[in-house]
DNA sequence: CGACTTTGACCTGCGC
DNA sequence: GCGCAGGTCAAAGTCG
């Protein structure tokens, strides 16, 4: 995602010190009569958004709606505005440690794929995490796991990961801090892909790929995608409002449609809001143009992160691709699916230095790069387009 | 055996 | 200094 420096109007360190405080000026979203309107806050909606880095790009990276988009926004701007649960902790911000930097991510949670036997749902990037902590957030109904890099011993990236509280269906990802090493070039580093799925109680079972030997990850993964495939048949609804998201939020087509796809089984009230919050963005997104929004998803603000060889991207989309067929995943699946779309005009087929650039640019680990925001004053805002 | 998850205990930052 | 709540540690157990 793509995180532009706070306005000056932001107040950096009251606790909205990553995004400055998205809300500020647009009233507390949470404390809002929605029932009533709340018209101050939802004309800000767009604005809000924003300020939180969140453009009509990211929406169609990550193949959500707008109303998930919306839902994020407010799921964001909660990291750095915590909901006012209780007079002590009115609007006084979470606790985070000093000077660190983060970056938030909002993705389609996946539905059976990448699921734990506890029912809860890891996404796939292509690192390699490894949970070691899980706890109740107050104010959300779901706990927020932990998750540290595993790939490299000294490695101190970490996620936590979460659901949003606004949309059940989305996940909202912290990543914190950098990764001090490339990428895993196996196609292991799946975060999320299940260990085993049958294991026979929770302990054991559940997510990290890790650095184990890629065989016992294929092994698992040709399991997984077995049962994977098969739940995604019977989990068409979920499955299928993350395809179509990614399709009517591009053409700007009736997004209502998906709308009720994904708010389906929310409350009445979230519903509501939910629709006044999809409503303003879907007039945002409607003044976007189709070829606008591709080429901002696929400009220069998408560069790898770690130098690799133009060989590599190749042989990397290639095995992207391949992984986005076995895992439905929503990353991969929406990856595989812009990639094509945004071949160069040529097509497919269209090969030579313009494949270069564009492997260059369609760096699926910008999707989720450092593009942060840092609670110390003048650190850089957006990581992703330094050199 | 190594890597993983789970989970209770402990640590830490922050507001009062 | 106290208490709250988020973040991390580490022991226990599982899995391949």
């Amino acid at each position: 995602m793509l995180f532009p420096p706070p306005p000056p109007s932001a107040s950096p360190g009251t606790g909205g010190d990553v995004f400055g405080d998205p809300f500020a000026g647009l009233g507390d979203p949470f404390s809002s009569d929605y029932s009533s309107g709340a018209p101050e806050f939802l004309e800000g909606m767009p604005d809000a958004m924003a300020k939180i880095g969140f453009e009509a790009g990211d929406m169609v990276k990550l193949g959500i709606t707008p109303g998930q988009a919306a839902g994020c926004a407010i799921d964001a701007a909660i990291g750095g505005m915590q909901m006012s649960s209780s007079p002590r902790n009115n609007n006084s911000g979470i606790k985070r440690r000093k000077n660190q930097a983060r970056k938030v991510v909002c993705i389609p949670a996946p539905t059976t794929a990448g699921s734990r036997p506890t029912g809860e749902v890891v996404p796939s990037d292509l690192w390699a995490w490894r949970k070691y902590g899980q706890k109740p957030i107050k104010g959300s109904p779901h706990p927020r796991g932990y998750y540290r890099c595993s790939s490299s011993k000294g490695c101190s990236a970490r996620k936590q990961v979460e659901r949003s509280r606004t949309d059940p269906n989305m996940l909202v990802i912290t990543y914190t801090s950098e990764h001090n090493h490339p990428w895993p070039t196996q196609r292991n580093a799946l975060a999320g892909s299940t260990r085993s799925h049958h294991g026979k109680n929770g302990g054991g079972g559940g997510s990290g790929s890790g650095s184990k030997s890629s065989h016992n990850e294929k092994q698992t993964q040709n399991q997984n995608v077995k049962e994977e495939r098969k739940d995604h048949r019977a989990a068409a609804t979920t499955t299928a409002t993350t395809t179509t998201s990614t399709v009517t939020t591009t053409t700007s087509t009736s997004p209502v449609v998906v709308k009720e796809e994904t708010l389906a089984g929310s409350s009445s009230e979230a519903q509501a809001r939910d629709q006044r919050a999809l409503d303003t963005v879907a007039g945002v997104l409607q003044q976007v143009d189709h070829r606008e929004l591709m080429d901002h998803v696929f400009s220069e603000s998408y560069r790898p992160m770690i130098p690799e060889s133009g060989q590599h991207h190749e042989n990397f989309f290639a095995d992207f691709a391949d992984l986005a067929e076995l895992e439905s995943d929503p990353m991969s699946l929406i990856f595989s699916k812009e990639y094509m779309e945004a071949r160069p005009s040529g097509g497919a087929g269209d090969h030579g230095g313009q494949e270069k650039a564009v492997a260059k640019e369609l760096d699926p680990f910008d999707m989720l790069d450092w593009s942060t925001t840092s609670s110390t004053a003048g650190s850089t805002f957006e990581q992703g387009k330094r050199g």
